[in-house]
DNA sequence: ACCCTCCTGTCA
DNA sequence: TGACAGGAGGGT
C-alpha cells in the first residue's frame, strides 16, 4: 500500500482509534524487524499517529500528561499492513510480523515480503527526513526548480528519490507525469519554469485526490479493518499498457526505467 | 547514477 | 517457469 496517498490514509485511520491507548506489550515475531534494540514498550501512553515521507509515525509518551517520549516510524515498504483489531477479535496469523497489544485490543503489523521496518528515535528531529514534503505548503515552483537544479537524472527516477521530494512511488510518479504533461524520459534539468509549475501543481493535484479517496488498493483481499482505497479507478495511466489514453486515445506505452515500469502517453507527455 | 538484492506471492 | 509487484539500501 505504501506511497504517500495510503500512508496518510493509514495513518488518519489509525490515529482516532489508538490515540491515549496503553501499551500492554509489544511482541516482534519477525526477528529480522530487529534492527538494533527496541525499547520497552508496556505502559507507555500513544498520543499521535502521524505521517512522516513514507513512513506512518507514531508518538508515545511515558505517562498520561508527559510529552516527551519516543516515536516509532513504521515503513510499510511494499506489503506493510497495519491493522486495529478490538480485543474480542481473532486475527489472521498468516504473516503476522508484530504485534502491539494496547488496552482493549491490538494493533497488528503483517508484511508478506518482510521488508517493512520499525525504527525507533529519541526526538521528534531525528524523525524528519531529510527530503520535502511535496504537500508542503512552503515549497513552491521556484523551490522545486532549485532542487531539481543541474540533475541528469531522468524526471521519474528524480521523482522517486526520497532525499529529494518524499512520498512519491511508482505508480504516482507515472501518474503525476502524464497530468502534467511531462515525458518520464526527459532530462530533469532540463525542465524550464513553466514546468516546475505544472510538475508541482500536478504532483499536488494527483496526491491530494488519491488522499481523498484513500489511496490505492490493488489485490484487494478482505481487511479487517484495514484500508481499502479507490484511487485505482482514477489511475490515468499506470498498469493500463494499451489502454487509451484518456486525453487522445493513443495507447499507453509501458516501459521499464531503473528496473521499474513507467507508463506514459507518448503523444500527450512532451 | 545504475544494477542487484532483500522476500513472498500471483499471474500469464 | 519467468516476469512482475506500491520500496529502498548497498555496492560499483
Amino acid at each position: 500500500m505504501p506511497e504517500l496517498p495510503e500512508v496518510e490514509t493509514v495513518a488518519r485511520q489509525l490515529a482516532p482509534l489508538v490515540r491515549g491507548r496503553t501499551v500492554v506489550a509489544l511482541r516482534v515475531l519477525d526477528p529480522s524487524l530487529k534492527h538494533g534494540r527496541f525499547p520497552r514498550m508496556a505502559g507507555r501512553h500513544v498520543t499521535d499517529v502521524t505521517r512522516s515521507g513514507k513512513r506512518v509515525l507514531f508518538h508515545f509518551s511515558r505517562g498520561p500528561g508527559r510529552n516527551e517520549g519516543i516515536w516509532l516510524a513504521v515503513h510499510l515498504r511494499m506489503t506493510g499492513r497495519l491493522i486495529w483489531v478490538d480485543e474480542a477479535r481473532r486475527s489472521e496469523l498468516a504473516h503476522l510480523r508484530a504485534r502491539f497489544r494496547l488496552d482493549r485490543g491490538s494493533l497488528l503489523f503483517y508484511d508478506t515480503r518482510r521488508f517493512g521496518t520499525f525504527q525507533f528515535y529519541q526526538s521528534f528531529e531525528e524523525t524528519e527526513p531529510e527530503g520535502v514534503d511535496p504537500l508542503s505548503p512552503g515549497l513552491n515552483s521556484r523551490e522545486l526548480g532549485r532542487m531539481i537544479g543541474k540533475s541528469n537524472q531522468n524526471i521519474k527516477a528524480w521523482l522517486l528519490r526520497q532525499d529529494r521530494l518524499v512520498g512519491l512511488g511508482n505508480i504516482y510518479a507515472s501518474e503525476i507525469l502524464f497530468v502534467a504533461g511531462i515525458s518520464p524520459l526527459r532530462e530533469a534539468a532540463s525542465l524550464n519554469a513553466a514546468e516546475h509549475r505544472s510538475l508541482l501543481r500536478a504532483t499536488r493535484r494527483v496526491l491530494r485526490r488519491a488522499i481523498k479517496n484513500c489511496g490505492t488498493t490493488f489485490s484487494d483481499f478482505q481487511d479487517t479493518r484495514g484500508l481499502t482505497g479507490s484511487y485505482q479507478n482514477y489511475l490515468t495511466v499506470y498498469g493500463r499498457e494499451r489502454e487509451p489514453c484518456p486525453r487522445c486515445s493513443a495507447p499507453v506505452v509501458r516501459f521499464v526505467q531503473q528496473q521499474r515500469s513507467t507508463y506514459h502517453c507518448a503523444q500527450c507527455q512532451k
